[in-house]
DNA sequence: AGCACGCCGACT
DNA sequence: GTCGGCGTGCTC
């Protein structure tokens, strides 16, 4: 028996597109076992520092180990990534076939990659401090109470707070030396609860019961209409996961974690809630980040990237709105935060809830897999009707600024008569999508991508949604110098110029264009509490802002613009908005409406919205998508790559595709085809599909492209990506 | 991705 | 004569 010789080798993942992990020696004043997987180190790189994760220890190296560089130091003594954050991180970088160094970037908070050590949120009693007597300084009170929490355990900065002690006290004992900040408080956190919880309906005390009686890992779809009380369940899970000395871990859409959010969730717990969103500011972001980490937070809430959070003790993960888009990274690593937030609930061996009114079709299909548990929740509080829909046939009909007659009177009767708010969509900002000339034809298009250029009369400019790219709004046509120059199709400023000649109530414009500098949907709350009459006019935008109880009205000025986009989930996508609405429509008293303007009022699809009837547009889409082996019955994967000249994507692609060994028999190449947006920002974008039957065979196909793709030299300028789970299909 | 090295244009 | 343009090559 010989003992293995011992481990010097440190192999980390440091952050670098490069799809391999690096090798180094331990920092000269640390012995190599005290170091484990999860520890974060500062190594030289290249030229600069970079911070990096250890993921494995070994006896060699590939390289010649004496050549190897050393780790310069050990960031914090901690494990900063758990193990099961660890897993999961190199779980995603397979999965998104995502350098795995970048993958760790994307998790940690920039103070870390930086190479700070996390904030230390706690205090305790220094050396000085432990001598003084009981009941010292007389003079000073607070301080004095200060000192004796302290003696009985370490508190946290909010323990402190909430026990009247301010910051300034601190800083003095600070400086007196009495105190010394330390990791975290060791106690669990708070599980008592501020306010006693409402009463339960049947439904929610079942899918409460349900989901808090499993054990370990276990996926539950909570399908609940608006108003269903969706929230309240969710409520009352992180209440017994506390009970039971654990973290929850909650999920929101973007937009979604507004301040009324987070009132909700203050009002009832008393344990400390960290907030993780992209407009924190990066102390607060790192504290609220090792609040997590340390276990002094019970609740974690936060957006996107949040589900990376490192967790002391998690005992449940929570994704609110799991069919909203902003889930899914559009750039970089291109992750699905609510597909990662399943895994993690997996790896953590804990219930993972997923919460829609409209779910997914991919966890609708879980459900009908037997994968996900469904739990129902059909009847709205308080048991208001949800709104009639009714559609209207455009085929033919005069339309002013995009509103047919009937649509305009119905606003009339609305905001004017009744006295009560309108909500209406158009999906496309700016006066009008294209400007012509009539005299000789000519269109503006932008100069650097495949695109016309938008009309914004308000600033006199063209500008293209794609590039950013603008200039002033020209007078006279540059090819023919013609005057006579015509606006074409519709945006939403157009539409407000029109609602404001024709109505006498205030009209409202909600766009990223009327919203820019403002707290959008601080705006939109006040907006939807203060102006009880008034017409809203937005984009999407207006979707997630579900502060409208008042709307008596909801208007949906183009739904095949919606309904006939690039993508194949075009239909989905329409009956999530529609539902949605609808849902949120009308809260506050009976008789509110929707109305829909198509030219194809014959699709069944509306009949079904009609009757609120989401779920058996699901089944059909389901069925349809199934036929056509699409996600989520199929595994869809895309490499795009992007060039400034015009074939060099669809040259290296095509290569890729060629040099590719026989894949299995239910894996389908398409492509290299131009992207739906042919050429953005002076990049001409070719995309190659790959669909396959399995996740194993796309899995297999994925592994040998970026393989292949990452040893190729590439043309110069060319730079290539891949999406595992694309949702923009354009 | 950074970051430096390396050869060709207009400037204190 | 230099400052600096971005091509290309490497990172344990």
């Amino acid at each position: 028996m010989t003992s293995k010789p011992p481990a010097t080798v440190l192999r980390l993942a440091v952050p670098a597109p490069l799809r391999r992990l690096f090798d180094y020696t331990a920092p000269p004043d640390i012995a190599v076992d005290r170091l484990r997987p999860g520890h974060c180190l500062r190594v030289p790189f290249g030229r600069r520092e970079a911070t990096a994760v250890l993921l494995e220890l070994a006896q060699e190296s590939e390289l010649d180990v004496a050549q190897l560089r050393a780790a310069s130091r050990l960031i914090d003594e901690e494990l900063l990534i758990p193990e099961r954050l660890l897993q999961l991180c190199r779980w995603a970088s397979a999965y998104y076939e995502y350098p795995v160094g970048e993958v760790f970037a994307a998790a940690l908070p920039k103070r870390l990659r930086e190479g700070r050590e996390p904030p230390r949120t706690a205090w305790t009693l220094s050396l000085r401090g432990r001598g003084l007597p009981e009941g010292a300084p007389r003079r000073a009170k607070s301080q004095a109470r200060a000192l004796s929490l302290l003696r009985e355990r370490s508190h946290s900065n909010d323990e402190l707070r909430d026990a009247g002690i301010s910051s300034a006290v601190m800083r003095e004992l600070l400086a007196k030396e009495l105190v010394v900040r330390c990791t975290a408080s060791p106690g669990l956190p708070a599980s008592d609860l501020r306010e006693s919880p409402p009463e339960l309906a049947p439904e929610q005390r079942e899918a409460v019961s349900a989901i808090a009686a499993g054990d370990g890992f276990r996926c539950h779809l909570l399908n609940g209409v608006t108003g269903s009380g969706k929230t309240e369940v969710y409520l009352q899970l992180i209440a017994r996961c506390l009970e039971e000395g654990r973290q929850a871990l909650v999920l929101v859409p973007e937009i979604g974690l507004t301040p009324q959010t987070l009132a909700r969730f203050e009002a009832r717990f008393a344990c400390t809630i960290a907030t993780l969103h992209s407009g924190l500011a990066e102390g607060a972001r790192f504290e609220a980040w090792e609040a997590a980490r340390n276990g002094s937070a019970g609740i974690v809430i936060g957006t996107r990237s949040a589900v990376f959070t490192p967790l002391a003790r998690p005992g449940l993960v929570v994704v609110d709105e799991e069919h909203d888009a902003s889930y899914k990274q559009q750039d970089g690593f291109r992750y699905s935060a609510r597909d990662v937030a399943i895994k993690r609930a997996q790896l953590e061996q804990v219930a993972v809830v997923l919460g829609s009114a409209t779910p997914s079709l991919e966890s609708l299909h879980n459900v009908d897999r037997g994968r996900f548990q469904q739990h129902l929740l059909r009847s709205r509080r308080g048991g208001g009707a949800l709104p009639r829909l009714r559609t209207i046939d455009l085929r033919g009909l005069p339309l002013e600024a995009g509103i047919s007659a009937e649509l305009l009177a119905a606003i009339r009767q609305t905001a004017e008569v009744d006295q009560q708010q309108v909500l209406l969509f158009l999906n496309r900002r700016g006066y009008a999508p294209t400007l012509q000339c009539h005299g000789c034809g000519w269109v503006a298009e932008c100069d650097h991508c495949s695109a016309r250029l938008t009309v914004h009369l308000g600033r006199d400019r063209l500008r293209c949604h794609h590039c950013g790219a603008q200039q002033r709004l020209p007078r006279h046509c540059p090819d023919c110098g013609g005057r006579h120059l015509l606006t074409r199709g519709l945006g939403t400023e157009q539409t407000e110029a029109f609602l404001r000649a024709q109505l006498s109530c205030p009209v409202l414009r909600v766009d990223s264009d009327s919203m820019r500098g403002h707290d959008a949907m601080q705006t939109l709350v006040d907006l939807g509490r203060s102006a009880r009459t008034a017409v809203i006019l937005g984009t999407q935008m207006l979707t997630k802002g579900h502060h409208f109880p008042g709307v008596q009205l909801v208007g949906v000025i183009d739904a095949d613009a919606l309904m006939f986009s690039a993508d194949f989930r075009g239909e989905e996508r329409m009956a999530q908005l529609i539902t949605q609405v609808a849902g949120r429509a009308g809260r506050e008293r009976s008789g509110a409406q929707v109305i829909v303007q198509t030219h194809h009022p014959e699709k069944a699809l509306f009949g079904a919205l009609a009757s609120g009837d989401y779920a058996g547009i699901a089944a059909q889409l389901l069925a349809e998508r199934r036929g056509a082996g699409l996600p989520p019955t199929g595994q869809l994967a895309m490499i795009r790559a992007d060039a400034p000249e015009e074939r060099a994507g669809e040259a290296f692609l095509d290569e890729l595709r060629r040099a590719l060994p026989p894949l299995p028999d239910d894996c389908r190449l398409i492509g290299p085809l131009p992207a739906a947006l042919s050429r953005r920002a002076g990049l001409f974008r070719w995309q190659l599909w790959c669909l396959a039957a399995s996740r194993t065979s796309l899995r297999r196909a994925l592994d040998a492209l970026v393989g292949d793709a990452e040893k190729k030299k590439r043309p110069r300028r060319l730079n290539w990506f891949v999406d595992v789970d694309p949702i923009d299909v354009a």
